[in-house]
DNA sequence: GCCGTCCATATTGTATGCATTTTTGTAGAC
DNA sequence: GTCTACAAAAATGCATACAATATGGACGGC
């Protein structure tokens, strides 16, 4: 329980700039770790409740989530969790793809320096990790955050930007559904390559690495 | 006294639901048609006066296009139209070029029904038109349809969404500043070749042209 | 028992009030 | 003439009040 009371105080430690942008990453908090799920409904007067404050700033963190894509807003039904079926998640993979392409591309394409490769090293260490552990939600979290390095590096700042709104972290995360299952060390295996073939400088063999492997991973999914 | 200046003809049911929906259409109407420039301020009370309504639908509407990335929301100082540098035009050109390339690969795999077929044509037309009449802005409306067509019927409706999240329309909009010059026979000489290449059913060819046609885009902008 | 009606409750939608913060405009020092 | 201090005005952020709409359950007709 936040903030008993009629005062919000902003002097909440660390983020909230303002209340609205509390309750929005909260919100989204909530959804990467499962606390919310897909479909469920979002009541405001109980999130006002939760977070110490009042309806206002939480309806307009609603309408937030909704221009983000997050939750799904219904005319005089309030929101809830969006939901998507499995051929949209499809969809979507095919979508970051090609949006994740452009960042292995341009990232091929630069001379790289030291403490870049560094940086892609160690994301890379992260996923080799996870798929150790065979975590499929934290190999998720893993991959992003890999490719939030290659995107920044990339300096196409437009999908650096993109790649980390909230619902595509969000369809990401959902993606844990269809784990690898008993493909582990061919993931791993594909992302070795993908790797290295990123370090290499050939754009065309980087680019095309990744593709293949995300059709293989459809592929896997739709089966 | 709810609809006084605006009037933002939707009649459909997304406009009528609530304030807030119909705020939001009035603004990105207002968006798309140049009424409201990039970097300008909206203040809440006034576009509330400005509409009939209280300032809260107006400030739940902002925080959808905020999420939206329409406009951009600082603590304390309100809203204003998102404005992108130059660069970040070029990249985001390069992502968009990314997203329809899913597109234009799936409609030339696809065996098209004739009714598929008229559309696209129909819908080839239009860029055809704008293009003799040298009008930017339109042509980019134009080249926004066509696509809007070929990604409906590549039958990902993840791309088909997101093609027409406003943000995306509004920013591609922008490109109409850096009209094709004297170029515009080359533009519909290359729109004629990815038209006909989508068509022929030659995936790896209709993919290579729009991609190349694309570059050849920026390459112009840049210079 | 099954159906629809009606009412109480829950929830959302909109308007308004007030405290806080930013912006603006002005007077005075230099 | 330019700069700073500072107070008035404007605008925002949040809370609350009230109206409109949806939800669910009791009740009665059949």
């Amino acid at each position: 329980m936040k903030n008993q009371g009629g005062t919000p105080s902003k002097t909440d430690e660390s983020s909230a700039a303002s209340l609205v942008s509390f309750v929005v990453d909260s919100i989204v908090e909530g959804v990467l770790k499962g606390q919310y799920v897909p479909g469920q409904r979002l009541i405001a007067a109980d999130l006002a409740e939760e977070y110490g404050v009042s309806r206002a700033p939480v309806r307009e963190a609603l309408h937030v989530l909704a221009g983000e894509g997050v939750v799904e807003l219904i005319a005089n039904r309030g929101a809830r969790i969006r939901k998507l079926g499995v051929e949209q998640l499809f969809n979507f993979l095919e979508f970051t793809e090609a949006l994740l392409a452009v960042g292995v591309r341009r990232v091929t394409n630069k001379k790289l320096k030291r403490d870049e490769i560094a940086l892609i090293e160690k994301a890379f260490q992260d996923i080799e990790q996870q798929c150790e552990r065979k975590n499929a939600r934290e190999l998720l979290s893993a991959l992003h955050r890999y490719h939030t390095v290659l995107n920044k590096i990339s300096g196409n700042d437009f999908v650096e930007f993109f790649y980390n709104r909230p619902y595509i972290r969000f369809y990401t995360s959902l993606i844990h559904e269809f784990a690898p299952g008993d493909n582990w060390t061919q993931f791993i295996h594909n992302y070795r390559l993908i790797h290295s073939t990123i370090l290499s400088g050939d754009e065309h063999t980087s680019v095309a690495t990744f593709v293949a492997h995300i059709r293989w991973v459809l592929q896997m999914m739709r089966g």
